[in-house]
DNA sequence: GTGCATAGTGTTAATTATACACTTTTTCGC
DNA sequence: GCGAAAAAGTGTATAATTAACACTATGCAC
């Protein structure tokens, strides 16, 4: 079976640039290639859209099937076509990039051989075609929308400390975060409730738990309020 | 002449969703279809991306071949692929969106027997396929950069007044803004040079003309410095 | 019970944002 | 030529927000 077209149609693919956190590191989600071309190189999950498909469908059923992962934040990050980006045809790649709450996903045995694993964005190998380039452009939006969208939570999991909140929004950020202003603004937002509950067996005096109320920020964001951190 | 591929490929356009301020209304630029689907229709200017070309060439080269506008702040803004978008086949269409000085560009005489027209964006006609929410995308993407980067000069004529601006930042938020406090803050920005130039022949007080530097721009972004209006 | 590690907590000063009204300049109509 | 009209231009006081900063509390390990 094969498809033919009166003019030349690229070929259009979905990658992913899924990040997680793991308690002190940003990290990335790679597969590494079992095929040419840039067999054994590491790269971002992806692959073709299907004929039916919506784009984002396309995204989601891609890194279900390459990694196993299923319920994650995911929304569409840009658009990449540079014409000798891929060196078998013309491939138009639309990246999504993801959040993912890492201990909620064992990553699934690789079960197709391929394998699958997290690098923390600090020391990523080489990658292959443009993802390299792909994964600039996901650091760079997951930065900026850290700021004015509450999507941290996105990467936790439901029950975290402040403390946890905190390391992370540094760790993206990669700047130092004062303290009481954190905790300040982001219990001025109203948008975390506390638990009655605390971190069992540290070696510390015991954090407190929160939970991110989803549905107060989605009756706030409806009043006109701007999160800002 | 014709394109065989083991599997299906999407054919890949790019719409640019151009934006012009003519002194009182946020304007949109439009053309009429000729052919099926949608003939007689208005909509984003685009076309195909050839083979060789990168995204970005491919809208310049459209919005030049359709509107005769070459000059343009052009930037990717979002990528839409539903299954059934187009009625003909499965067509994925890059979105751009795109700022021009309307006084620099006379539209060109509709060469190709194709109409090309500025809409005010609050009297939009219906327009082809999904066309409506690209055009809403690109409203909410200039509504929400105009805040945080310097790209209102992009759709002013290279000397204005403060009162030019300041009707731009209203008519695209959609919001009165306070006549001393915006001059403060822009003033305060230090983009902005005065010039030893005035209004002539108006029927009141002349204004002063001032000029966006853009050298001066790139030198504070660099040193960390953050545009916000 | 001492040390260690992290949690948790307020106040002050500096900066930034907001609210607000009159005078100046120029043309136009009479 | 004089008054009305139309937009330009200009400063201050108050409120709100942000930034800087250090100690006490708790719980476990040893």
């Amino acid at each position: 079976m094969s498809f033919t077209y009166k003019y030349a149609h690229p070929a259009v693919t979905v990658d992913g640039v899924v990040f997680g956190f793991d308690e002190a590191d940003l990290k990335l989600l790679l597969i590494q290639r079992k095929t040419a071309p840039f067999a054994g190189r590491w790269a971002l999950p992806g692959g073709f859209v299907e004929p039916h498909e919506d784009l984002e469908e396309a995204a989601r059923r891609e890194l279900a099937e390459e990694t196993g992962i299923t319920r994650l934040y995911l929304e569409q990050l840009y658009s990449f076509g540079a014409p000798k980006r891929d060196p078998r045809e013309r491939v138009i790649s639309i990246a999504y990039y993801a959040l993912v709450k890492l201990a909620d996903h064992r990553l699934r045995a690789a079960s197709d051989a391929t394998d699958v694993a997290w690098f923390p964005v600090a020391e990523l190998p080489t990658l292959a075609f443009d993802h390299e380039k792909i994964v600039e452009t996901g650091l760079r939006r997951l930065k900026a929308k850290l700021r004015y969208e509450p999507i941290g939570f996105e990467l936790l999991p439901e029950k975290f400390t402040l403390g946890e909140l905190q390391r992370l929004y540094e760790a993206v950020l990669e700047q130092a975060v004062d303290k009481r202003n954190f905790r300040k603004k982001i219990i001025g937002t109203e948008l975390l409730d506390p638990l009655d509950e605390y971190q069992q067996d540290v070696a510390h005096r015991a954090a407190q738990f929160y939970r991110f109320n989803r549905t107060r920020y989605e009756q706030l964001k409806k009043r006109g309020f701007n999160f800002e951190l």
